[in-house]
DNA sequence: CTGTTAGCGCATTCAA
DNA sequence: TTGAATGCGCTAACAG
C-alpha cells in the first residue's frame, strides 16, 4: 500500500498540500490540486485510516454485542444497524455473547481503543457495564441509563386489548423466566384485564423460572376444563411456534380454540400460518441508537422506552 | 484513557520498560517490572491498539462481506465465523451487500487499513475483486482463486441418489437463476440420473432467469399429468418452504405426492415438517476459513471445495 | 498558497 | 537491565 510520502514525492510537494487536498482541499492551487490527484489516482492511494484513528482518537468502529438468543431477531437487529452505521461512515465489529462474563470479555477486547462505542443488544442476564460509551438495547440492566428498553408492559396491555376485542377473555400467559421483563408483561396484562373489568386468574399466569414454555402448556391443558382459557400470550414467535404445534397435538385449534400471541415478532414463513403479534420496528430502532451515537456526546441522552406496533395477520 | 507514558511517570521507569514488561516481559528486573505491574493496574492502562496496529501494520480486523440473500444462512455462518475469529483474537467488521457495486463500496471502505484481510460470503452475482487479502465463500466468482465453494454437483447428486433410493425417478428441479450455480446442479442431476439408468427429461428442469420458483412450479403442475413427477429439487429451505405451500394448494401432499428435496439447509421449526436436505456445516467451514486467514501467506492456499452433508428426517 | 515541524501511542532499535 | 531516540502514516499548527 501506498504512503502519503508516496504521493508527495510523485506529485512534487509535501505531504501536508497531499492531505490538504485529500481532506478538506481549500486553499490549494489548482495546479498543485491536479498534480496529487493524479499522483493518488496513479498510485492508488487511499489515507490509512489507522494513521487518522490514531491522530484523531477515534476509529468509526461501534462495537456490537449480541447477546440476544433468538437468532432470527439477532438478524434483522444487525441488518438493520449495519444498514444505519454504514451509512454514516461507521463500522460495525461484531461479537456474540450469551452470558455475563462473556459480555465483559467482548467488552473489554473492544475497548482498548477499537471502538468509539459499543452496543449491547438483548441481554436477558444481568450486565454491570461501565455506562461510558456503551449503550445497551433491550437488556436487562440495573441502572437504566444509556439504554433503550422496549416498553413490555404496553405491549402485554397492547395484546390483551387485541385478544379482548377478538372476544377472547380468558387469557393465558407464559414467559420463560421470572426477571424484569416478565414483571413489566405481568403489569400491562392486568392493567389491561382491570380496564376491560375482567378478574385475575393466577392460574393463567406461568412465569416461573424453572419450566419451560412446553411444561407450562401441559399444565395448563392439565386444568383446561376448569380454566377453559381462549388465548395465549407468549414471550416471542419460536415460543409461539412450539406451543402451537403443542396444542395442536392436544387436538386444539389455533386460532380458533386458542388464539396465540407473540409479545415479540412473527414467524413469516410461506405456509407456517401467520399469528398476532407486536413487532418492534428495528429500522426505527437502528436509527435511534445511531443518531445517539453520532450526536454530541455533552448532550446527555436520557433512557428511551421503545413501543412497539400491534401487527394482525 | 492513560497511556503509557502515564504509565512510565507513576511507576518511575521509562516507556520502554513499560513495553517490555506488558508485551515480553524478559530481561527485565523483578522491581521494575512489579512496579509497571501496579501502575498499570492503577491507571487501569490497556495498550492502545490503534498505535499497535499502526506500527504493527496489522488491526487483527477481519472484514465480512455478506452477501447471501438468505437471512437465515447468513447468521448461522456469521455466527460460526465471529466464534472462530474471537477464539483467535481476531475481529469482525460486517458489512451487508447485495449487489456488486455495494461490495465494491463495503471493500474499498474496508481496505484502508482497517482490516488485515476480508471474506466475501455468498455472493451470487458476478464481482470483480482484487484477490489480494481477499477470499470469497460460496459466491459466484470468476477465477477462482483464494476462494471456498461449495460443491453443488456433489449436492445435486447425492440428492438424487437419495431421493431414488426412495423410490422417486421423476425428479423435477428448479433453480432461482441460470448461472454457474444452476449449471453444477445440472451436472450433478444428470449424473445421478446416468448412474441409475434414468433417461433425462427436459421438461423436469427449469433455470431459466426470470421465472421465479413458483411460476416455474406452477408450470411444471400444468403438465403433471404427462410429466408425472414425483419430487422436486429446489435452491434452498427458504424455496422448499415456499414450493410445498403451493403443492399443498395444489391439493398435493408432502412428501407422499412429492418429496421436496432442499439442496442448503433445512427449516428446522417445529410445526413445520423437516425435508430431506443437504446441510453445509457452517463451523467447518467457519474454521476453514480462520485457519486460511492466520496460516502463513506465503503459503499459497489451493481453492478449497467443500461438501455438505445429507441429512434425511 | 505551501513546506516544516510536532506529535497521536506504541514497540523496537541502539547505546549506555 | 535500562533510557533515549526513531518511526509507523497522518493532520494541525505555525512560519514562510
Amino acid at each position: 500500500m501506498s504512503t502519503i510520502n508516496d504521493v508527495s514525492r510523485l506529485a512534487g510537494v509535501s505531504k501536508a498540500t497531499v492531505s490538504r487536498v485529500l481532506s478538506g482541499s481549500r486553499g490549494v492551487k489548482e495546479a498543485s490540486r491536479l498534480a496529487v490527484l493524479k499522483a493518488a489516482e496513479e498510485l492508488n492511494y487511499r489515507p490509512n485510516v489507522i494513521a487518522q484513528s490514531l491522530l484523531s482518537q477515534s476509529t468509526g468502529c461501534i462495537g456490537v454485542i449480541c447477546a440476544q438468543e433468538n437468532i432470527n431477531q439477532s438478524t434483522a437487529y444487525l441488518y438493520a444497524l449495519e444498514k444505519q452505521l454504514s451509512q454514516h461512515q461507521k463500522h460495525l465489529l461484531l461479537r456474540f455473547a450469551s452470558s455475563q462474563v462473556e459480555v465483559q470479555n467482548a467488552l473489554d477486547e473492544l475497548s482498548c481503543g477499537l471502538c468509539d462505542d459499543v452496543v449491547i443488544i438483548g441481554a436477558r442476564f444481568e450486565l454491570e457495564v461501565p455506562h461510558e460509551n456503551v449503550i445497551v438495547v433491550d437488556c436487562m440492566d440495573a441502572d437504566a441509563s444509556n439504554s433503550i428498553q422496549f416498553d413490555h408492559a404496553f405491549a402485554a396491555e397492547t395484546a390483551c386489548n387485541y385478544l379482548i376485542s377478538q372476544g377472547r377473555r380468558q387469557i393465558a400467559v407464559i414467559t420463560p423466566t421470572a426477571n424484569r421483563f416478565a414483571e413489566h408483561i405481568l403489569l400491562g396484562y392486568k392493567l389491561a384485564l382491570e380496564n376491560n373489568f375482567l378478574p385475575f386468574n393466577r392460574n393463567l399466569v406461568f412465569m416461573e423460572n424453572s419450566i419451560s414454555s412446553l411444561v407450562a402448556l401441559q399444565m395448563l391443558m392439565n386444568n383446561s376444563t376448569t380454566l377453559n382459557f381462549n388465548a395465549l400470550l407468549v414471550a416471542d414467535e419460536l415460543e409461539a411456534q412450539r406451543v402451537i404445534t403443542q396444542l395442536q397435538a392436544f387436538n386444539k385449534q389455533v386460532p380458533k380454540d386458542i388464539m396465540v400471541f407473540s409479545l415479540a415478532g412473527s414467524l413469516n414463513l410461506p405456509g407456517v400460518p401467520a399469528i398476532p403479534a407486536i413487532e418492534y420496528p428495528v429500522e426505527v430502532m437502528a436509527a435511534r441508537i445511531v443518531k445517539w451515537l453520532t450526536q454530541e456526546p455533552q448532550s446527555t441522552p436520557v433512557p428511551q422506552l421503545m413501543r412497539g406496533d400491534l401487527v394482525v395477520p
